[in-house]
DNA sequence: TCTGGGGTCCTGTGGCTT
DNA sequence: TCTGAAGCCACAGGACCC
């Protein structure tokens, strides 16, 4: 026998695929940017651009009108703003989206209770799950994207297969707005022809590998032999890739899904020198990640932190607990530990603090508090053994201890040298006034009279404005002086999720 | 052109225990 | 008591996704 052979057989033989298309993905198309053109209407059909303003920012979203002038995500802003130059330009409102996306996977489960969300834009809905029967694919999608409609007023593209590859890619060929239903018997005339990089899990790196093989498309792909693929690219990767290739997809759409980390981190408008300044940031990205924890159970075992030089090089170091602590005092501890074990001695051009091997029950861990020390590797400086500039403990610092500790302030030298570190890319607290130092371009402002509009630009006392929301009009943009006419940073309006809309305006009965 | 921020998963290495 | 193998775990880095 040919033992090479049968362990591909092996693999192959373990997949259970299912024998009809029951398994749908959904994409919001050009999500943010849509969300921004429906809230404000005075950008529908322009250009817009969504992610970081900073001159390090990059594109999180381009609209499909900025598409055409050749701006993709994950390009530097700079140069999106340079190829569609009449684009407007805003930050990202995440309640806004969060709360679009809660309508989008509303309708979903109003399909089947097996949704799968992959994303604030992206899901799965297992079709077979779905109460009173499997509907027909076309019908299903067809449901959902009129229902999205209906709610958001946003498009949405819908694959269907007997696979989440092969729905995943289907959603991909027609967008915006399309549905594709691929039957098992055209499997693989759809898939064959494509580009291995359609295959989720294959980017650069991986296209590159495989490359050198001589693998372009899915069906250059399903020729290389298992053990080809598994010396080439790992054996987890390697025999995902052998099945994929062949259609051969099992995984289910699996309604739970548990956190395994929480994080934060900032890339500064330039490079933070000197360690005083660098650890005053640390603390302040380790404000930020405790606020994620918090919202994910509180507790935590290991604290990462992440630094990336002016070069762009990056180094990270943790630090373990034997056991789940949710004391601030102890992780801020750590991350501070941890980041000087990474080294700052370098100009910083980012810092990140997350927090993995997360505990759900942060209680337990507070009565551990105390008893515990950190496991370190063995060259992390230990508390106060810095010659000359120690940290502070835990214990005998109050500045460390509580989550109220003020944010220790980090003031730029005389010669202005050194960067004040600001939070150019994230979003301002709501309930203020909006002035020249929180303002950024699309956040949601209210006025005593005049209502709700979104910030265009701020310029000292000057405020440039447009009063308009999903449901008005557009609106020309109006200057107001912000000493006669305040302004007041609110939430996004949202969406009223299906649930709550009243049966006689549904529609289906 | 000059590279964000939130994550997940995999891999190689090395230490510890049995 | 020493040694080697196996299993487990932690760590650090990297690839990838949206």
């Amino acid at each position: 026998m040919d033992g090479r052979g049968d362990r591909a057989q092996r693999l192959v033989d373990a997949v259970r695929v299912r024998d009809a298309a029951t398994v749908l993905h959904l994409d919001a198309d050009a999500f943010f940017a849509a969300v921004e053109q429906r809230d404000k209407p005075s950008l529908r059909g322009r250009p817009v651009l969504v992610g970081g303003v900073g001159p390090r920012g990059v594109v999180s979203t381009a609209s499909y009108e900025a598409r055409r002038d050749g701006a993709r995500s994950a390009m530097p802003m700079a140069r999106a703003r340079r190829l569609s130059p009449a684009a407007a330009v805003l930050v990202p409102r995440f309640a806004a989206y969060a709360a679009y996306s809660g309508v989008i996977m509303g309708v979903l489960r109003e399909l089947t209770p097996g949704v799968e969300p992959l994303s604030i834009d992206e899901a799965f809905a297992d079709l077979a799950q779905a109460e009173g029967g499997t509907p027909e694919p076309e019908e299903a999608a067809a449901r959902v994207q009129a229902r999205v409609a209906e709610l958001t007023g946003l498009t949405v593209s819908v694959g269907v297969g007997r696979s989440k590859l092969v729905a995943k890619i289907a959603s991909d060929l027609r967008k915006p707005g399309g549905v594709v239903v691929v039957r098992p018997a055209d499997e693989d005339d759809v898939l064959l022809p494509l580009d291995v990089r359609v295959i989720p899990g294959v980017g650069p790196a991986t296209a590159g590998a495989l490359e050198r093989l001589g693998v372009r498309t899915v069906a250059d792909l399903r020729r290389q032999p298992l053990d080809t693929l598994t010396m080439t690219l790992g054996e987890a990767n390697g025999s995902h890739l052998f099945l994929m290739a062949r259609g051969l997809d099992d995984r289910p759409v699996s309604v739970s899904g548990e956190r395994k980390s929480a994080g934060a981190e900032r890339t500064f408008a330039h490079d933070l020198a000197g360690r005083d300044v660098v650890l005053a940031a640390v603390d302040d990205v380790v404000d930020e990640a405790l606020q994620r924890l918090e919202r994910h159970g509180g507790a935590t075992r290991t604290v990462v932190a992440k630094v990336r030089y002016g070069d762009f090089s990056t180094v990270t170091r943790s630090v373990t607990f034997p056991h789940p602590t949710a004391s601030v005092a102890q992780l801020r501890d750590a991350a501070r530990r941890a980041a000087l074990a990474a080294g700052i001695d370098e100009p910083v051009r980012l810092l990140g603090v997350s927090f993995h091997n997360l505990a759900p029950h942060a209680q337990l861990a507070l009565d551990l508090e105390g008893g515990d020390d950190a496991v370190v590797q063995p060259d992390l400086p230990l508390d106060g053994d810095d010659e000359g500039d120690v940290l502070p403990g835990p214990a005998d610092d109050p500045r460390l201890v509580g989550a109220e500790k003020p944010v220790p302030a980090v003031e730029a030298p005389g010669d202005g040298t050194v960067p004040v570190v600001g939070r150019p890319l994230g979003p301002p607290a709501t309930g203020r006034l909006l002035d020249a130092a929180n303002a950024r371009p699309g956040l949601d402002v209210e006025h005593a009279t005049l209502g709700r509009g979104w910030v265009v630009h701020v310029r000292g006392r000057e405020a440039t404005v447009r009063f308009e929301t999903a449901t008005t009009a557009p609106a020309r943009s109006r200057v107001l002086d912000l000493d006669a006419d305040p302004l007041v940073l609110v939430e996004p309006v949202g969406v009223t999720p299906p649930s709550a809309v009243p049966a006689e305006l549904r529609g289906d009965g």
